[in-house]
DNA sequence: GACAATTAGATTGCACGCAATTGAAATTGA
DNA sequence: TCAATTTCAATTGCGTGCAATCTAATTGTC
């Protein structure tokens, strides 16, 4: 007996937590990503906020909390910086005065050409097939999906 | 010609960034393991440090640091708050006057009773088999030490 | 044994995340 | 119609994360 963990302590050990997995995935990606968001002058949460208004801008707030899983508290000084950064204009919409529109500059427009290089870069740091990625982020996405679904009850 | 979104975006595309699966996936973790720590008087990071202290104690930050994949700058605050808690107690070692000793009080200990409760909730949560959040685990780590590789250039 | 280099932890500053609250604007419903 | 409710964003407060810097202690080298 006695052995260095009792089998009734496996649920509570670090390496068998998937959160932990996840965790600690993303913060790995995190300090990968940093060195080349740096030359954007970006920061990862940044750089999520700018993919989503790449793909359409014009938007209210509340848009890209729902498309980041983020609320205002994160999301309002977050895009103060980007508009400190002439990234963005925020604009309150003339047809419903409790929507602040996020809209690019043409700087934030312009920052999607440099930031094609970074996703190559990620890929190759991750040295793994597209094909395998692409199961992962399906797996793992529809986990989300599934905690998500959990929290409204 | 003109789609939705050109081809040439698709790298740039939010639903296609592992990253952000896993990034979104960890805040998912996050709220729902939030009602469960609530009950224990922990924050998720500080669960996990109590996870990495109820398997041994008696360490280092700085072991707990590489097992968590934190620094100081994170750690000693946090442990300061467990101590307030009076979770654990923080002494220097007199071997190596510059190392500071993690060790849990009976309260620390006691609380990982309580704790079991927590990765059952989890498991339920998550409403996946354990074999398949298993192999999503270990693929993730393994994913995780990839990136973790090239940081260390 | 002196002294440069290294190591451990603390501190500072900045940027998230998120709960809770606030206030203004829009919507609803009797 | 207009009071009650809902919605949206902003604000406040707290706890991470992490880079950069600092101090004290230890190690390596001569």
């Amino acid at each position: 007996m006695a052995r260095k963990q009792s089998a009734a302590d496996a649920p509570l050990r670090l390496d068998n937590q998937i959160c932990f997995a996840v965790y600690s995935a993303a913060h790995a990606f995190n300090r990968v990503y940093k060195p080349l968001l740096d030359r954007l002058g970006l920061t990862y949460p940044q750089y999520l906020v700018m993919l989503v208004l790449w793909e359409r801008d014009d938007v209210p707030v509340k848009d890209i909390g729902e498309r980041l899983f983020l609320d205002s508290g994160t999301l309002t000084p977050l895009l103060k910086r980007l508009e400190a950064a002439h990234l963005v204009r925020r604009t309150r919409s003339s047809e419903d005065e409790r929507l602040v529109l996020i809209a690019l500059t043409p700087q934030g427009h312009a920052l999607k050409e440099k930031a094609r290089a970074v996703p190559q870069s990620i890929l190759a740091a991750s040295d793994c097939s597209v094909s395998e990625l692409v199961t992962m982020k399906d797996e793992i996405v529809a986990l989300r999906d599934r905690l998500n679904a959990v929290i409204g009850e």
